[in-house]
DNA sequence: GCTCGTATCT
DNA sequence: AAGATACGAG
């Protein structure tokens, strides 16, 4: 990075993104954010113009997720409470009634309860991630643990493992969070299955489940889908995918936010829980040679 | 000629 | 992909 380029720091945007608050968004201006932020930084209005531009590309792309994840939610729930899945559903069950695979019924467990995983053992879903820190308001972290300082990962070094992300850190990059996302890649839309944790991290990240209405970031973005169709032996799910014809990439990130929050609640088309074959390769991975038989009858392990 | 927002470039 | 620069509008 050149010298006379602006290094946009953790701290740095810290201050810009409390400026920015104490401003209000409309009123968020590059000169009335620089006079908030001082000269202790020596910035230009230019620079904070083109911090400010990005800060609300980002923003934007998080709203529409999150209004997506949102819609989500609602057509789950409907569809949860219209009786879940349905064997006579095509007479009047509405597009709503699809294929689903290896959920419990909603209300038959609390959320996480009946994972069927054991303790210290992951859970087969993944946790949001977190973009462009905020002090407060929509960028709140998750309430697994207080949000307060945690160490940002070095942004030299390669992205963090998921479960280092840990409760996230504010405030933060939004490319290092991207990234770490990223890493999960296409496996990511069809297995989330989560990549090697330690125990210690694996017992703190697991040890709340979800404050129930509360809606964390479906900041979770795995790779776009093939051009392809996704692959589907279902006949029902051939039906679907016409109907939703090509998903938005944004649909389909919304939709994995919103299992990834409610994963009791039975998967849209299109998500596969992860396979049996790379649940166990993973727990073994991690050291843990056999499951018994109880541990895994819930995974919906036939994808 | 300035500020702002957006597009484009490096 | 982060940050700089160009450019048109007000």
């Amino acid at each position: 990075m050149n010298e006379w380029q602006v290094d946009w720091t953790p701290e740095l945007h810290r201050r810009f993104v409390q400026a920015v608050e104490q401003l209000g968004l409309d009123k968020a201006v590059p000169s009335r954010i620089l006079e908030l932020m001082g000269n202790e930084y020596r910035l230009t209005r230019h620079n904070i113009a083109s911090h400010l531009q990005k800060y609300r590309s980002h923003r934007k792309h998080l709203m529409a997720r999150e209004a997506e994840a949102a819609s989500w939610t609602q057509k789950r729930q409907m569809y949860a409470a219209a009786g879940g899945p349905r064997k006579d559903a095509a007479a009047g069950g509405g597009p709503w009634v699809v294929p689903t695979v290896g959920f419990p019924p909603p209300g038959a467990m609390p959320p996480h309860a009946g994972m069927a995983h054991h303790p210290g053992q992951p859970p087969p879903f993944c946790r949001p991630l977190h973009v462009w820190g905020h002090p407060t308001g929509v960028d709140a972290t998750l309430p697994l643990s207080p949000p307060s300082m945690l160490p940002v990962w070095p942004r030299h070094l390669a992205p963090p493992p998921a479960w280092a992300q840990q409760p996230p850190v504010d405030p933060v990059y939004w490319h290092q969070q991207y990234n770490a996302a990223r890493k999960w890649g296409p496996q990511a839309v069809t297995q989330c299955v989560p990549p090697p944790m330690p125990p210690a991290a694996m017992m703190q990240r697991f040890a709340a489940p979800p404050m129930p209405g509360m809606v964390p970031h479906p900041m979770y973005r795995p790779i776009p889908p093939p051009p392809s169709p996704v692959p589907q032996s279902n006949k029902v799910a051939g039906l679907q995918l016409q109907l939703d014809a090509h998903p938005s990439k944004e649909s389909i990130d919304a939709a994995i936010g919103d299992v990834l929050v409610k994963p009791w609640l039975p998967l849209p088309l299109g998500l596969k829980p992860p396979s049996l074959d790379s649940v166990m390769s993973e727990l073994h991975k991690q050291g843990i040679p056999k499951v018994p038989p109880a541990a895994t009858t819930n995974c919906g392990g036939a994808a």
